[in-house]
DNA sequence: AATGAATGAGGCTTCATTCAT
DNA sequence: TATGAATGAAGCCTCATTCAT
């Protein structure tokens, strides 16, 4: 054969359809934290991508489908990083510290992330009925519950009701993280966010 | 008697356009709540009142207009309450449980501006800049910043910042409430709501 | 006697009917001349009068009839002032001088007339079918018309199409008055205003 | 043969832009010409051009742009005749007669034109400040100046201020053509019409 | 896969006019 | 006469979504 010849080109692999994806939610994401979702043009989406309103079509159903595919995209790649994190230590308390350090770390870097979860509150739904992230949140507070009924199981903490208490606290953690970061803006954030921490933890942990 | 008695008739003394714009802003709440303010036509809010759209825009600029009114005019009768209740005792401990419960219980009876705050997070705005509802949230603020105050004052608190742990406490009330009320929904909501109170009094509180 | 018996108040006699119509027209004249027929709102000039739209209403069918009489008025009055100043000559050439220099010394102080007819063509109609102010503008061209004819009997100018130059004299003689007084704005407006007339006044003159 | 033909259907060249944009401006002058500028909704015009109110704003940004676009497009395109008209002579007295025959023989036929410099004065703008086709009224008044100018330099016009008579002479043959072809409905426009251009040349001409 | 032209429903706002008092 | 609240008809513009290439 004599023909075989290796396109001459740069490999330009067309992007695998999940990478494409990944790439559309990311910007998404970025477009939607400028401008709230009302706000948000289908079309300025595909303009930070360099591509137009009707290709992205092929890939989300709707607006909406974009829009909660790209949250769920971020949500979950928070998740991950805080649950590595704690992967590293046994210890309740530090458990629970390390959860809400690196959560605050996160987000401080996923501005997109944080700015929507700022603005949207039915991202962590008041009334479970509407909860378009329901798997996702679920599988949060599930591992701030672990930590939690184990901490109460050692003594570590106060015997509060931990079904209701997780969900209390988790959308206290996440409040008050974003309200730090917020507040922080350029100051020692470490010292307010520290703080923040300290008032939970003392509520939260048995007094002798 | 010299003076013959006024005419009996039905009352129907002309609405003050105070009485009218009262009976707008609830309407106004009562129509946002149900629909969320993009949502909301102008046109629904003049069907509830039983008036046209025209003759709304007699009360108000424009659409915004009315929602920031109707918004403002619901908080203003919140805080209020609050105001009234807390002016029974002057404990500190005491004052501090009767804010929240007051609040509790108002919004649990002031379904719309409830719903509302739930919906848009911006009503207690986390950058300061955007704040369009600054004046009254600083006297909501300020009236709790005051208790912190005599608090710290008295070692009943611990010594917090006072003018950061104000802001995130506040946040953390208005959450709270509004959590709680949800989370309650035909549960024994009193309980659920003094294991909330005593977590954060919890981690208040000055301990021996 | 001590006290005078003179009436307490100021006379307050009511106004007539006519004066009043007067006020309404002038004011009219002066908001139209600001905004222009369309962007003007009867509430507007009601507001200009310290009177209510409503009450505006009892005198005026509607607005189109409001605009129609002001102007109708100014143009009247403006009409009034020429044929007064024209009387004291007999001279053909020195009465359309005359008319030209009083209708321009006088638009130049009647601001508000001035500028609608700057801005509305259809008051010195183009087709004659629409002509709301027919009367009136045939009044204005007869008076230029019975120049123009004694003029050509006496030999002072050419001798042109009576009927039809008139109609084209009355448009320039407009324009040019109006043109001339926004061109002159601060500058020598005599003599800008006195080449004006000299090439007209050259084109029509007989040469010998 | 080798290679078939291509396929013989109907051209149905895919119009260009800037040939749609010319439909478009050609169907909004005649709406505009119609019914005026107010009164003319998007609609009709998307309608005219049977297409949608909604397809029109995607060439132009709202319904005064549209006006505006529509109007430089009349004018430019009257201003070119008349450009060409003039290249073919170079004796000032006939071209100035061209300039003012071929307008008048232009305007004539472009209906839609004719009519909305009719109905619109600002399009010929008292005040330069508010002008919104500057820069193509000035490219006509430049033609016609440096006719003048030549003019007088050669001795056959008188002499007189040019920027002030370039300008008022300007405005004089614009609502001449317009008035003259008006007034001669049916009749025998070609007199009436060299009757008037008789006149201002007159005025202008040296005598000797 | 990608384009971009086209669609059309939908809502806000203005204001001339009317009417009850 | 006078008021001013109320009406309701318009019309502009946006943008999510579709579809023919």
């Amino acid at each position: 054969m004599l023909r075989a010849v290796l396109p001459a080109g740069p490999p330009r692999r067309a992007m695998s359809r999940q990478e494409k994806l990944n790439r559309i939610f990311d910007a998404a994401l970025k477009v939607f934290a400028q401008y709230g979702y009302k706000r948000t043009r289908v079309e300025d989406i595909a303009q930070e991508l360099g591509m137009t309103k009707g290709n992205l079509y092929l890939y989300v159903k709707d607006k909406k489908d974009l829009y909660e595919k790209s949250v769920s995209h971020g949500l979950l790649r928070w998740q991950a990083r805080v649950r590595e994190a704690i992967a590293g230590t046994d210890d309740v308390v530090e458990q629970l510290l390390i959860m809400c350090r690196k959560s605050f770390t996160y987000l401080s870097r996923d501005v997109p992330l944080r700015t929507i979860l700022m603005n949207d509150p039915s991202i962590f739904p008041l009334s479970p009925k509407e909860d378009r992230f329901a798997r996702i949140n679920k599988a949060s507070m599930d591992m701030m519950k672990a930590v939690l009924m184990r901490g109460i199981d050692q003594k570590r903490f106060r015997n509060v009701d931990v079904k209701y208490t997780t969900d209390l606290l988790f959308s206290i953690y996440v409040m008050f993280i974003i309200k730090t970061y917020i507040k922080s803006e350029g100051k020692s954030s470490g010292k307010l966010f520290e703080q923040g921490i300290d008032l939970i933890l003392n509520g939260l942990l048995m007094h002798p």
